[in-house]
DNA sequence: TCCTAACTTCGTACGTAGTACGAGGAATGG
DNA sequence: CCATTCCTCGTACTACGTACGAAGTTAGGA
């Protein structure tokens, strides 16, 4: 026998979705909407991480008991998948630039953008990429901004994947240190020095000649990046002439595909 | 007033730190070692991910209380810490081979090989990255991979990151998917026979030309490849051009730090 | 008009986490 | 042989997601 067709696709489409005709509701209508849910999750998540993101709190928030949100939401779980698609619809999806470089960094600088601004999206990794109307727009634009470089289309969906991958991890990177230093009470520079003289005595007997002198030298530079933005574009330029020089020696010439 | 070095240090380097002079313990022995509990812990999280490292479960399994865990480690966080050391140096770094394409290549597949092998390492994203004896072996293996290409020390340690990186998010990928099909108990091609219908009717009247097309094409290859590992290749090859390619160009001939 | 089915809201409660606390017991130093 | 020190563990507290069923509210049909 078939398995049936997922009940929270429909939450997820629920606004682009063509209207259904509603055989007229009893009952009372509910107080609040769907969004309103999604958009104070989303709130509390930006204010204190996804963890604060409790059936209680945000129910608290909303002036509902605890079981009344699911009356909105199955479980946690689709509410935290409709806050991505939701967090994901908030940001205004650019122009593309005729420049082929410009479009794979813009790619990964508008994804690296959403997860410095909502660092809790780094933490959904787990749950499953549900295809949502605002993911697919998303991913259409991404595609579209690959797409006639002359690569196959599986390499088109790679190639959005390491942009977007790569931006997750920068970001993911950044925003560590942002919470460790958050929950310990210390910064990173205090850190070290609390603990450099401890980690000196333990590693005796070990060197690690690169790792201390890159790892100083990292250190320093991040610490002294103003800008953490800075810390994109390494990588990012490294990940855009690969993929450039390979679209040049194996492109054929075209997004249309071959006959 | 500084603050206190960090306690767990001490812990994560136990076997490498020079022995201090015991004060000769009074009471009784401890019946196991820390290395016997993070065993245990390791071998469930390989059994049943890392939400199945429970205290109680864990301490079940060693024949302890749940409380008596404490004694070893001060909490689960700090065990999850442990556990991640611990299964790095599991894996011996293989020598490097002289060709630097080879060289940057393995770095990413031996972390892509612990990643697949272990996948509930990439469940611990959001803890500190420690230092502990056997990360700071594998950190330094990967620098000497990358040491003598002629880039700087900062740009060493990046692209240190985009390598392991890269072999995380693919590994993290493949894993959503066998996760997703275990906990929903339909494999991803079932889920689309069962979903397929409905999501066409939920996006009338939206247009996704690219990613329809290019989703397709994707599902099919990642469906059709027996051996999930090539999954790394395009993006591992595309990285390592860029690489190798900024080296070239900009790169002075060694890695000797400049005068 | 009123009844009843359908629907929203919510209080209570269950099971499972991590872990604080303190009692009880075992081994060592004097 | 006693006191100190440490290991072990039972109990219990808080917080989580959420199952269940009662209470209250609305709209359609008689």
């Amino acid at each position: 026998m078939p398995h049936d067709p997922d009940p929270s696709l429909r939450l997820l489409w629920r606004h682009a979705a063509p209207e259904q005709p509603q055989p007229r509701r009893r009952g009372p209508k509910q107080r609040l909407s769907v969004d309103q849910v999604v958009d104070a999750a989303i709130e509390l998540a930006d204010a204190e991480g996804l963890d604060a993101v409790t059936m209680r709190r945000l129910a608290g928030r909303l002036g509902l008991a605890a079981m009344t949100l699911y009356s909105y939401v199955p479980s946690r779980n689709d509410l935290i998948v409709l806050m991505v698609d939701q967090a994901l619809g908030r940001t205004a999806l650019p122009e593309l630039p005729a420049d082929p470089r410009r479009r794979l960094e813009l790619v990964a600088r508008v994804h690296y953008g959403d997860c410095r601004a909502r660092p809790w999206l780094l933490d959904v990794a787990g749950v499953r990429p549900w295809l949502g109307p605002h993911s697919a727009d998303r991913y259409e634009w991404q595609l579209s901004a690959v797409d006639g470089l002359g690569l196959g289309d599986v390499e088109m969906d790679q190639t959005v994947a390491l942009l977007v991958g790569f931006a997750s991890n920068t970001a993911r990177a950044e925003h560590r240190v942002r919470r460790a230093e958050q929950e310990s009470g210390m910064t990173e520079l205090e850190w070290w020095d609390a603990n450099a003289g401890l980690l000196g005595e333990l590693m005796a007997g070990r060197s690690y000649p690169l790792a201390s002198r890159v790892g100083q030298a990292a250190g320093e530079a991040y610490q002294a990046a103003g800008d953490p933005a800075r810390e994109l574009e390494f990588g990012l330029a490294r990940i855009v002439d690969g993929v450039l020089a390979y679209a040049a020696s194996h492109g054929h010439g075209g997004a249309a595909p071959e006959p």
